[in-house]
DNA sequence: GAACACTGTCGAAGCGCTTCGACAGCCTCT
DNA sequence: AGAGGCTGTCGAAGCGCTTCGACAGTGTTC
């Protein structure tokens, strides 16, 4: 192990003027820095991160809180920790990488230890056991997702009341009447997971006032599950041309259905999903769809967490405009 | 922030009489202790991790190196992730997230700084650059996956060979003779990423054994490239019964391209897929599959780790033994 | 009952870094 | 030419914890 003082001896100067270069907290003359740089590539020099921490109180280091659960939009989520740990790094940050399971207690364990300077906490509920201690904390924290109080926190998400809304707005310009939604699993609803409830909120809503007839309808992802959920929807309106689908693992299953049971896409129904790109590319029908800026999200929440970390920068709640892309599982409703 | 020294103050002792009782690691009376928990809780008391970190020079972080390319089996990636958190965590371990963006260097970073005691690997390619730095290294490391040398590594993976061998003596048993293989895409092949070649070493010598004619394709996930795969399968070998997959984003395609073409599985065709549980029971045929135990790894090389942490264990080479479920995509061959 | 071994506690010395105040040397201004 | 202001460097004081050696006090052994 290379300590700061052996490199301070090597380039000939004290070791608070090698924290200096390092820090770039104080000027330093051109030549002593590069003697000191110099030095520190020679040696093989690497910062010990535990002194560092202890010496400034900060530990560069940002913690991810994910759900346990991994029933639901699982890619979503890698995509969205991946974006975070490569975003943090260009802040010379790393992420520690927590799980849901500790609950609250992993929020007292890292603010306490002062393990992590900050937290982003993703998949949080409207009304999160969370939520108070990130407020009384002192260190900074940014949520990914939207609870229903968001005084004090500092949240970003898609946003997806509108997203709601456009899905249906681009049904009814197409002439669809009737339209069907095929929501999360029952256990997100009863989770009061916000995304869930405002993606309806905003189908609602836009349907009531363009006039259009709406059925939402939970299901689990797989095949069975909805098979039964189609088969019930059908059963009580028959006359359904369009379909919002929110749950990943039922999108594929529902094509099938379909294609079964004679009702050609877009020919004769019309599909709109809620999903990440790949998803929606690589269906056996290419799907209409409003992207899931998982990424964005990622890297978002990162760069609030910063300005926070830096003093920059209050509570803001970000909510990223939704985009749909037309492709080939929507088109006009057929005659009636 | 509460220090040990308030708390040794609080509970009338010296402060090392306070790390002892926090560390087990010399013995305290019975009062002392509980006198010294007493003021921990009512003081909320949590050690700093710099400071501990820096004294003992042991950081209780582990990192986790990801691949940073969301191309390939996401959901296993994620399972197996949280399997390392949660199983760390009950070691007194926390987890740090590593894109494998930074390469090698974030193994000479990570280790140099001292940012973790160990680190885990998943996604080793056969001859992968970072090996001879852990080789090197004082921090144990655990790869998940096999690389072509293992010599002075500790590794956990499925045991891919056997799992080829397991798909082709189930088709055989049941009386295929011409099976093709759904690989992974090309660019996983031209990457020798361990486990795609070694399931396809597999699936040759036991299909040679058993007198197997075995057609193995690369194949994009989606459907779009799935139909070309599929093409080019039938028309060189039309009397293709079985099928291999082991991508799981190529599938639902599949089914769903061999249900248009009549060909009803498993009564025409059967299918064995090398999947995660869920993705074999939600699919729209329930798939005999050979399970990928994404927990059982992730939870495995932890273990490995703390062991070498521990001082206990050397290197050594856990391969996980396939296990095949028949469910109701593989049945008897068609008669000719 | 002297010699010895435990047990339980303490004090002090760091771990490697950051950061504050001090200050030498030089430049600029009037 | 002296006062004042910069610039670049240094020394020293911690940051909060672990851990080593020391040592009272008690129990055990012949």
């Amino acid at each position: 192990m290379v300590t700061l003082a052996e490199v301070a001896q090597h380039a000939g100067v004290s070791a608070s003027t090698v924290s200096y270069v390092l820090s770039g907290k104080r000027s330093i003359s051109a030549t002593t820095r590069q003697r000191v740089e110099r030095s520190i590539r020679e040696l093989g020099y690497h910062p010990n991160a535990g002194a560092r921490a202890l010496a400034s109180s900060r530990s560069n280091i940002i913690a991810l809180m994910v759900p346990l659960r991994t029933d639901m939009y699982v890619p979503v989520m890698m995509e969205i920790a991946i974006a975070v740990a490569t975003t943090a790094r260009t802040h010379g940050y790393d992420v520690l990488l927590l799980t849901g399971e500790e609950g609250p207690d992993a929020v007292r364990r890292v603010a306490g230890s002062g393990l992590a300077d900050g937290m982003i906490l993703m998949d949080v509920e409207l009304d999160d056991e969370r939520l108070p201690l990130l407020r009384g904390a002192r260190q900074p924290a940014v949520l990914i997702g939207l609870p229903a109080d968001t005084e004090g926190l500092t949240c970003v998400d898609l946003d997806f009341k509108a997203t709601g809304a456009l899905c249906v707005e681009h049904l009814a310009e197409r002439g669809h009447r009737d339209v069907a939604v095929i929501g999360e699993a029952p256990a997100v609803y009863e989770r009061h997971t916000g995304f869930a409830e405002r993606t309806l909120d905003g189908l609602r809503g836009r349907a009531r006032e363009l006039g259009l007839r709406l059925l939402h309808r939970p299901c689990e992802g797989g095949y069975d599950a909805m098979a039964v959920t189609l088969a019930r929807i059908l059963d009580e309106r028959p006359g359904t041309t369009g379909f919002v689908v929110q749950n990943e693992s039922a999108v594929e299953p529902l094509l099938a259905l379909l294609r079964q049971q004679g009702r050609a896409v877009p020919e004769d129904v019309s599909v709109v999903a809620v999903c990440p790109e790949q998803v929606a590319v690589q269906a056996s029908v290419r799907l209409t769809s409003v992207a899931i800026p998982a990424q964005e999200m990622g890297r978002h929440a990162v760069e609030q967490l910063v300005a926070k970390l830096g003093g920059r920068g209050g509570d803001e709640v970000v909510l990223l405009a939704p985009e749909l892309t037309v492709r080939a599982s929507s088109g006009p409703a057929p005659l009636p």
